[in-house]
DNA sequence: TCCACTAACATACAGTCTGTATGGAACAGG
DNA sequence: CCTGTTCCATACAGACTGTATGTTAGTGGA
């Protein structure tokens, strides 16, 4: 019953179509239904392939799904660095002026569905942890770390533990975008998320009159 | 319509028992290995009962996950209002210094294994955003959202937009006892994120000299 | 050109897991 | 005593994942 598929020419252009297919449309079903609502079978229909193609493309389910947060991650950083690089060369400014619209700009980058549930949804629980945090590492918190060192070096901002800094700012961002998109006024929520967003970060800067061992940890 | 009084003076004492097996097998699994590495096989026989048990009690696979997840947010908040109506009781202060050392004993409070796996990971994404969102909604953004309108209606923190603010805090909060967490050195982290912490509530504050409309939303 | 040999799939199958349908025991009420 | 309901156990059907196996096009060597 089953028509035979009749195969050409099987050139690596070929090969890499079949790969790009799938992560096309695992990124489309993923992001649409989540990871766990989405079959395999489902994935190799929207792509034109059989589950074959799949496993041998892929170790599994997860290692398709950890490819495609890849390439969401690898994009948007792409995205960011160019806007930054463009901002940086048309308005120059010191590092910290910088970090502050790259913020902006960034919560307005991260207003993408796709983006939003496979990296910020999905992505933590599907791939465990140290998975997820090894890839947003790569793709994300270098550029996001690198920008406040140079802050911190330019002195505009205090001397505070990048490490942390960077994964807090990130969430913050992370968070406010995910409230912008399901807020029922968009624009006023981008309004109100960004204006919180830069009060938060007013705390940053060098305050002269405030000591930074305030906190110590036991409460 | 009419319930007349039930007396199931043993059984229903058994019914009970078996339900609280059910919730805490569950959560310990869930906690340790994730939702979907967790089979009901699993969990009925960490609960001693069968898969009919389960299915009794609860809808689904989906259903059991929610009522202990909303158990982990239950305690969590009971523990973070006892703490703070005795720190307020024993220490008057006004609400906003209140609201910031309650952000510091939530870190702490925060560093839970089991919370932190079945609220922050798993949760959004085995619930949906919006199912999510209302367990979080009824047991802890009430509680922060309030202490935040306290705090501005005292004076002591700007007239902020409270949705945004109280859903980027939490995240805040968040992803700071997840920092910590997973560090390799628990003290110095959990000393690095208080005073990040501390340093972003900082701009919350009322600064005179900034004008609230810095930010309007378009890069 | 012939012959391995391999990459790139397709297909069939087995194991696992979820949800449901069925059955039964205990118990309350009429 | 009969009946209905609650509470749970068991059996079963469907779905889904990963793997084993088959098949074909390309490739390098002799």
């Amino acid at each position: 019953m089953s028509v035979p598929r009749i195969r050409r020419s099987r050139s690596a252009e070929h090969v890499a179509d079949t790969r790009r297919a799938l992560l096309r449309a695992a990124r489309e079903l993923f992001a649409e239904r989540g990871y766990a609502a989405t079959g395999t079978e489902d994935i190799v229909a929207a792509a034109a392939v059989t589950r074959g193609a799949l496993y041998h493309h892929f170790k599994d389910k997860a290692d398709l799904f950890r490819a495609v947060m890849a390439e969401c991650a690898q994009e948007m950083a792409e995205r960011l660095v160019a806007q930054e690089t463009a901002r940086a060369e048309t308005n120059p400014g010191d590092a910290w002026q910088l970090l502050r619209s790259g913020f902006q700009s960034f919560l307005d980058a991260c207003n993408d569905a796709q983006f939003q549930r496979i990296v910020l949804i999905e992505g933590p629980a599907v791939l465990g942890h140290s998975a997820w945090d090894a890839l947003v590492e790569e793709h994300g918190y270098v550029l996001l770390a690198e920008a406040l060192t140079d802050a911190i070096r330019e002195g505009n901002v205090d001397d505070l533990p990048v490490g942390p800094l960077t994964r807090m700012l990130a969430a913050l961002i992370s968070e406010a975008s995910l409230y912008i998109a399901r807020a029922d006024d968009h624009v006023r929520a981008r309004q109100e998320a960004g204006l919180v967003l830069e009060r938060l970060l007013i705390g940053l800067g060098r305050v002269p009159g405030v000591s930074p061992a305030l906190v110590t940890g036991q409460s």
